[in-house]
DNA sequence: CTCGTTTTGTTCTTCCGTTCACAAACTCCT
DNA sequence: AGGAGTTTGTGAACGGAAGAACAAAACGAG
């Protein structure tokens, strides 16, 4: 389920709030979800609450994040450290979610006198080395869309299984690999779409232009 | 719809290709969906399709771009230029598909002497003058969680009425305002989640550990 | 010990999105 | 002109997720 992370978010916040124990509309409120659908989503991992009183948060807490698989450490490579690999290299979020940044990869040579938030920029040739090495099953693409189809089929190659992709493009790659995408301007056209809805209530525009179909 | 922009994107790599017609399973190929899902998605928007033959790459592309409503400039404030909001800034992507950063904003004063790709750093407190000015209705939160809320807040208090939202936290705002977020550390969550199953098909970590539930 | 209160876990219903399948419509070749 | 081959647009079936509703279970008061 791909909410079990922002339970698991707001229990972390509850937890350092010192609260020990909490409902299920307490979570819900928290994470702006039904109720019924928290509980349903719960129950699917098991049955963790106590009837009449609620959750233990601690206890669901590590729960949730065993089902995750953030008990343990996941090492993770970012290939392309240009704007974006800069940013997601030196975030501190990743690490203290069970993620930790084992190599920064970029094809540029001009990049590799550069140190990033503590790593050494390495060359893109490295990639199948380190993913032997430390036994890497999840990579970051921060390329430029033109390359990010090479990235992956190397990535791929070298044994990672799971795809994190910032390029704008659609990733084709064998069945039993994960890819996940972040497509920001996406996020603000669905935006921009809503707006424009809000702002013309009705057809403003006109229904549809009748414009001459082009030759 | 969620799709269009996808749509669209593709439809743009085509025109760049110089590919004047194509059709649904074409499309659908490119964009990763069902071709039936496709042509139901675009006949919501008209007909705009010649059967036995395809879409029209430029007329269609100029229809959806119309129906999502990037046919216009959006006016976009970000506030927060930390390491991500320096990578937004620098983005070029933005500015080619419709949107336009008027203002870069932050709380914190040292930050003003800079200037970012081209824009200078301007207080916070700067907000509902330029949101005003400028008539801005979208703006982007990349500021750390805790400040999410209150600039969420003075965002909406201002006037804009959709919020792209970065920080790991749930957003509490008025009806007739949108959000949305990207959280990448759930993304990567929800990757490391699906390792985890494909390294233990079943139960590899014990069903429940039958630990103690804390008293 | 019993009853009322609270809250979970689950069932049932409803609804929405996806997919299949096919008729209508268009092109091209003969 | 007619028929074969394509491809769209859409009606109908399917599946699964979301919400409402309720019985079972725990707790506390009296
Ligand atoms: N910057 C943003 O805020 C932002 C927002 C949305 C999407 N994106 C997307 O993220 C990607 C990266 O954006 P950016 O702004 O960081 O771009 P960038 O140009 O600053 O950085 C790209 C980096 O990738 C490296 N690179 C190029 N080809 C490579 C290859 N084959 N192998 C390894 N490394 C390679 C380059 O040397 C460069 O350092 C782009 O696809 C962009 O569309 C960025
Ligand atoms: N850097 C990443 O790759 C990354 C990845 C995922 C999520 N995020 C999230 O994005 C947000 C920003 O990340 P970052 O790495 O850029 O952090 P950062 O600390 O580098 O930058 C935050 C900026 O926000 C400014 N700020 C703080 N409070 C403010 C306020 N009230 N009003 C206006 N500006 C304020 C700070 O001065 C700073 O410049 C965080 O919430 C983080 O969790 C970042």
């Amino acid at each position: 389920m791909a909410r079990l992370p922002i339970y698991l978010r707001a229990l972390t916040t509850l937890v350092e709030r010192g609260i020990g124990t909490c409902s299920s509309e307490d979570l819900a409120a928290a994470t702006g979800v039904n109720s019924a659908k928290l509980r349903k989503d719960l129950s699917y991992l098991g049955s963790y609450g106590t009837r009449g009183v609620g959750y233990d948060v601690d206890y669901l807490r590590y729960q949730i994040a065993r089902e995750i698989g953030v008990t343990q450490d996941w090492p993770v490579v970012i290939v392309g450290i240009g704007n974006l690999g800069n940013a997601l290299a030196n975030y501190s979020g990743f690490r203290s979610r069970g993620f930790r940044v084992v190599a920064l990869l970029d094809a540029a040579p001009e990049r590799h006198a550069e140190a990033v938030a503590g790593l050494e920029v390495r060359p893109f040739d490295d990639l199948e080395q380190i993913v032997a090495a430390e036994a890497v099953s999840i990579g970051v693409i921060a390329t430029p869309a033109v390359a990010a189809q090479d990235v992956a089929d190397r990535m791929v190659a070298a044994g990672v299984t799971s795809i994190l992709n910032f390029a704008p493009t659609v990733l084709s790659v064998p069945d039993g690999v994960d890819v996940r995408k972040v497509d920001l301007s996406i996020e603000l056209q669905i935006l921009a779409y809503h707006e424009q809805r809000k702002a013309a209530p009705d057809g403003e525009l006109g229904p549809t232009p009748d414009q001459e179909v082009i030759a």
